[in-house]
DNA sequence: CGAGTTTGACCCGCGC
DNA sequence: GCGCGGGTCAAACTCG
């Protein structure tokens, strides 16, 4: 009757308005939905990519490992010939036989020099070239920083316990000295200095292999899991190296989209903004080169030899 | 108060 | 033998 006969306009404008409201809503959605999906698909895409380079990267190490150990072979061969029995005590390695016993159990984490010293014995040149073969491992990290940054930190994921400085005479920069942390017999040690010759990037020179996990990779509320990342990868005379840029600036353009933005461009934007800067985090970035050097570690063949 | 950092001293290998 | 330089020690200090 009268009530329905005079339905309030208000009424069905606002049902009017609600469903489209509701379908505006709804297209937002599918649109924020589509964005999200063409960002997972691009994201996945890079990380497919990601770890086809990686995978050339590998190969690429594993070439050049074999290359350099036929190399010292040879290079062995040549001046086990050459050399002979002339200069037993010669190229001494520090820990080794004129090392003091009692200075090691002093240190009390040398644990590699004690490895060292109960493989050698005095003046055998045979014993000197097993120890030299016996060597711990090491690898060089390259950290391009800013360069207003006067720390020698590298974050990597480990726990590291600063035991000295020193200003050394080919580098004005002083080197830091670093010992693992995280597990009171780990042998391994770390150097840390800027580059004599570009002063934003910092050189960490890793001793030996950790005897324990890599903390930052095990389970837990602020642990950062590397998926992706960037980072040139060289290999240098002493083992590899990996070289990361943790100043690179974000794409040229990107900050100039800023006027009249749809919404799905600005969620695409954010989510841009998001990736750039975990991978921009010193700390995502360094694990990220920590565990890729860790990997191309365990696949090293004369790895636990 | 414990863990980490700083820093001067010390040790030791090596070249001269 | 001596001095230099790299590496390490350890007491003092800082910080959370």
């Amino acid at each position: 009757m009268t009530l329905f006969d005079h339905p309030s306009l208000d009424l069905g404008l606002n049902i009017g308005t609600s469903s489209m409201a509701k379908k505006r809503d709804y297209n937002l959605v599918k649109d924020e939905k589509i964005a999200l999906e063409a960002e997972l698909d691009r994201m996945n895409e890079e990380n497919k990519r990601l770890n086809e380079l990686l995978a050339a990267m590998q190969a690429n190490y594993a070439v050049l490992q074999s290359r350099l150990a036929e190399f010292m072979a040879a290079a062995a061969a040549a001046t086990s010939t050459s050399e002979g029995r002339s200069s037993p005590g010669r190229k001494r390695i520090k820990g080794g036989g004129g090392e003091s016993a009692d200075r090691a159990a002093a240190g009390g984490s040398t644990s590699s020099a004690e490895e060292r010293e109960s493989s050698c014995g005095r003046g055998r040149v045979v014993m000197m070239r097993e120890e030299e073969e016996a060597r711990p491992r090491t690898t060089k990290l390259c950290v391009r920083t800013d360069p207003s940054d006067a720390s020698l930190v590298v974050k990597d994921g480990y726990q590291w316990r600063k035991y000295g400085q020193k200003v050394t005479r080919d580098n004005p920069c002083p080197r830091a000295y670093y010992r693992c942390s995280f597990a009171p017999a780990c042998p391994v040690k770390k150097k840390v200095q800027r580059s004599a010759g570009d002063r934003s990037v910092l050189v960490a020179t890793y001793e030996g292999d950790h005897n324990h996990g890599m903390p930052s990779l095990a389970p837990g509320p602020s642990s950062d899991h590397p998926a992706t990342g960037p980072s040139p990868v060289s290999v240098h005379p002493s083992g590899p190296t990996v070289t990361l840029d943790l100043t690179r600036p974000r794409p040229a353009g990107q900050d100039q989209r800023t006027a009249a933005e749809s919404p799905d461009r600005f969620q695409r934007r954010l989510a841009e903004q998001m990736a750039s800067s975990l991978t921009k985090d010193p700390t995502f970035t360094a694990a990220l080169a920590t565990a890729i050097s860790g990997r191309f570690l365990r696949l090293s063949p004369d790895h636990n030899s």
